[in-house]
DNA sequence: TTGTAAGCGTTATCAT
DNA sequence: ATGATAACGCTTACAA
């Protein structure tokens, strides 16, 4: 491959020069500016962005820690992500944990070492969490944490409001006059799903109605493990049902018509997304909107805020909202 | 941030004994080896991995770009890949076009500057293709294609064999005894779209069936724009509808309630990918699979093996399967 | 406006 | 088994 030296060589100009030129400092003669293009053009320089990182000290790259692309709702956060990034000019590094916390220790490492000018680090953590970890990461790097709840060291936050949305969620069925639910989490120790189930049960608890504990189950995030869970559910006569995501919601149709009944006469349902499943179903599912690619955007203009002007943690909140369709 | 220097300070040894011992070469007395460790230790010493690209000229990260990973099947075929690549020790650098090819040589371009050993385009080429500009890139750096079947230089290429999953489908309708057809199609202009369509024509064409130009319809692999084809196509009553893709099929089920007619007893549908969606709608969807994530673990292999030695180009074609469910 | 030269953090060759 | 040093391709004072 041409470098520098080679340009400035049949430029007849000095690899200074070049550099400058390059880099669009405006001090150069003309006629030089010329012999430069030329020698670019016959060699087909294309400047090494390795080594002027090395130098600068500066990659232009900024790194993605996700738990899997093929969540939709992850697969939209990395969009917003992108989108935002490419756009001033950062590439993106993305390292996909597939849902194994511990390997996100593995993955910072490797993007840590001088590959990246910031972070982000998006999805729940576990129970026991890897708190300790990320607090060393953010002293050595622009680090800014999406959805990740607990964390409760000062660090750059997007996350959603996940206990206010199941509280419209709760808030609306009660509304409607329902007053024995079920809920399908997603994991018992993910905090997300968590946070989910809290703001349900609260709302509920502010009204006056209890949700009894055979009335929750975990679905893992998962259609057919919540269907199973599904299942066992209907056997307690809900008149709603609350899921965690869409593709639960839509595993919760699936037991519910199994069962031979009709939503949304026999029994309410209601996703939580907004995710395209919650249109394709029948009946299309009610669900609180969660803003992923947003979120994602707004986590990539955080980070850059960041880099620019360092300071004290800052935090965004993405609101969520209620969708009704035709499942409540 | 520590490097090598200081630690060979603090360990009172020279860098190069450091740098053997860092990357594993045994020839390094046990006592220096445990100075060494102390001094890393204590320094949170870490290689600088820019620097060591520069130097080696390999960076150990892999380009993929794609046109948008919000497609569940674009998300899976980058699943397949890093999986496979971080698995084998690469770091990925992920460029999203945005479904703009013309960002397709930006994205390319930037990736190409000295940042990565290989790289990975996936995605059909439009119209008027990108091939010209591909044809340079593979002379600069290992390239693996990823279902543009269009690109007729020779490129390591994965391909899905759209053209034969869809001649299944075809087969499977005819022998259900349904002869009128209708056809959702993606873009007009996309190869994937048209090997889809070409392969279904083809095998009712054998089979002395003709498909009546009106019963095509562009769906952009868009619900809403397949609703509104489908509404259209639904005015020629067909006895079965064949849709490039399970979110365009789904419309279609849509479509056909809206209308009041029922699926499978009034009108068969097809889709195509098997992805969650077809077994999330009501009634589920008969559909072609197509295996995106391996077809990504694919792509890395071949990649993998190109960049190890490299040779004339490999093709490896992934084969397409009929998943019958209860829409057909 | 252009040239000189040091240095970014590594690795690798050659001595010792 | 270890040390000294050049080199990877670039940027950037500083000098001319």
């Amino acid at each position: 491959m041409a470098n520098i030296k080679s340009v400035a060589q049949k430029a007849g100009v000095n690899v200074s020069t070049v550099s400058r030129y390059v880099a669009g400092k405006l001090n150069v003669k003309k006629e030089t500016r010329e012999k430069i293009d030329a020698a670019i053009a016959e060699l087909g320089y294309r400047p090494h962005a390795t080594a002027k990182a090395l130098k600068t000290s500066v990659t232009n790259c900024i790194g993605i820690v996700i738990p899997t692309i093929r969540n939709p709702l992850f697969a939209d956060i990395v969009a917003g992500l992108t989108q935002r990034l490419e756009a001033n000019k950062f590439t993106t590094m993305l390292y996909s944990t597939e849902n194994h916390l511990s390997k996100e220790k593995e993955g910072i490492g490797t993007l840590l070492a001088g590959r990246v000018d910031g972070l982000v680090v998006v999805g729940s953590s576990g129970k026991t969490g890897s708190r300790d970890w990320l607090e060393e990461v953010k002293d050595i790097i622009p680090l800014v944490v999406v959805n990740r709840c607990w964390q409760n060291g000062d660090f750059n936050r997007v996350i959603t409001d996940f206990t206010a949305g199941s509280r419209l969620a709760a808030d609306y069925l009660v509304g409607k006059g329902y007053r024995r639910f079920a809920v399908i989490t997603g994991y018992k120790d993910n905090e997300e799903s968590q946070l989910k189930l809290y703001g349900f049960e609260q709302e509920l608890w502010q009204r006056g109605i209890m949700l009894g504990q055979d009335m929750v189950a975990e679905g893992f995030f998962s259609y057919d493990k919540a269907y199973h869970a599904a299942r066992k559910l209907l056997g307690y006569r809900p008149e709603a049902v609350f899921a965690a995501s869409d593709l639960m919601a839509a595993a919760v149709l699936k037991a519910t018509k199994d069962c031979g009944l009709v939503v949304p006469e026999d029994m309410a349902v209601i996703g939580y997304g907004d995710s395209q499943i919650s249109q394709i179903t029948t009946p299309a599912l009610t669900t609180v909107a969660q803003h992923a690619v947003e979120s994602g955007a707004a986590a990539a203009n955080l980070l850059i805020e960041v880099m620019k002007e360092p300071g004290p943690a800052r935090e965004v909140i993405m609101r969520t909202e209620l969708v009704v369709r035709q499942s409540t």
